[in-house]
DNA sequence: AGCACTTGTCGAACTCTGTTCGGAAGGTCT
DNA sequence: AGACCTTCCGAACAGAGTTCGACAAGTGCT
């Protein structure tokens, strides 16, 4: 994680350094790799410090979900705003991408943990995530308004599925993923053009 | 489970008998309240015993998760075949919907357990489960056959988002999973409509 | 200064998992 | 009868999350 990334500002407590940890381990192990005692040992603490700073595990969970959701937003939305695309549900639906292929874990736990299933923080954070990404949308004239809702969830939710199917992936064959997508993204403009005459 | 979806027959070994509570616990309590003492209990044996039968919890998962995708396949061709609707494609789609709707918890397992990501037995399942999906086009003039595999699998992969999106939903609200499948190919009929001009 | 209270810290212990070990019971060959 | 294999199990082990009780350092009040 660059620097430039991090605007996790503030003072360096030992919950900011047990949360960086945390996500480091997660990058490298993935959630099941993920254990609270590893984490006291990077921070040169004991465990039961952690609990002061988190009701439990869970809680911690939570809070690098959180920060994965509203930095999923960020990037969405300096996307949209950089021009790079001529369209802006392009730029948003790249920068999408483009988090889950440079934080998979991260974004496995925020997608699929069920424990964070009933976390209304987690899930408040996803919906203002989304609510970035449907809102490039708006002046996009090939959709009317009333459609925005249900055309953007649309395609988040074959973000959620594109993101699942390569999760699920095993590491072995490093370009599957990539194909996977390319193939997925094919046949969606496929499917988009007049070529598919329903 | 009705009797009449077990296509399981042969004895009833206790590695049969595991597999059924096993499932019936999962239903209940998703795959982080799926214990080998509960099974064990279940099934009035030792937990030793069940290492007799399987290599380890991650084997029994997955066979668990490869009667899921066989039982998957087996719904898709069973409603490809009833001739409910004018389009195989369609009755696939639904087929598939049904199963998630039928079996979150098993779904979740079959779709997003880690663990079972590095198990060629389960992704060949899926596999198999997909090409039985795949074959739904078929005979279908909208897509030639080239764009067959793409288009499929875009169409999977949506399924595998909304199925993400949908057990990420807290059970507060009862109608909430409808209405957010509902919107989602209400969302995808409209991008596929010519009234989406690209 | 003295005292109470809060905060941050930690080692040790507890509970609950998956897992392994050694042995017992019963059948099937030679 | 003896050797072997399968199936079974109680007991123990190791590794996770969690809780407990105590200690140190600061803060505010008298």
């Amino acid at each position: 994680m660059p620097d430039e990334l991090k605007l996790n500002a503030g003072p360096v407590t030992l919950r900011r350094r047990a949360l960086d940890a945390a996500r480091g381990l997660l990058a490298a192990g993935g959630v099941d790799g993920l254990h609270l005692r590893a984490i006291a040992a990077e921070v040169r603490s004991g465990v039961a410090t952690l609990y002061h700073h988190f009701a439990d595990k869970n809680a911690l969970l939570a809070a690098l979900a959180i920060e994965g959701w509203e930095e999923l937003a960020r990037a969405i939305e300096q996307a949209m705003g950089s021009g790079k695309f001529p369209r802006r549900i392009d730029a948003a639906s790249r920068a999408f991408l483009t988090f889950i292929r440079r934080n998979p874990q991260l974004y496995a736990l925020m997608q699929t943990e069920q424990a964070l299933a009933a976390n209304d923080a987690v899930r408040a954070a996803e919906r203002a995530a989304f609510a970035v990404f449907q809102s490039s949308f708006e002046g996009d004239d090939r959709v009317p308004p009333e459609r925005v809702e249900e055309v953007s969830l649309t395609i988040w939710v074959l973000g959620r599925g594109i993101a699942s199917a390569v999760l699920m992936q095993g590491d072995d064959d490093p370009g599957a993923a990539g194909r996977l997508v390319a193939k997925v993204i094919s046949g969606f403009g496929f499917l988009l053009s007049p070529r598919f005459a329903d």
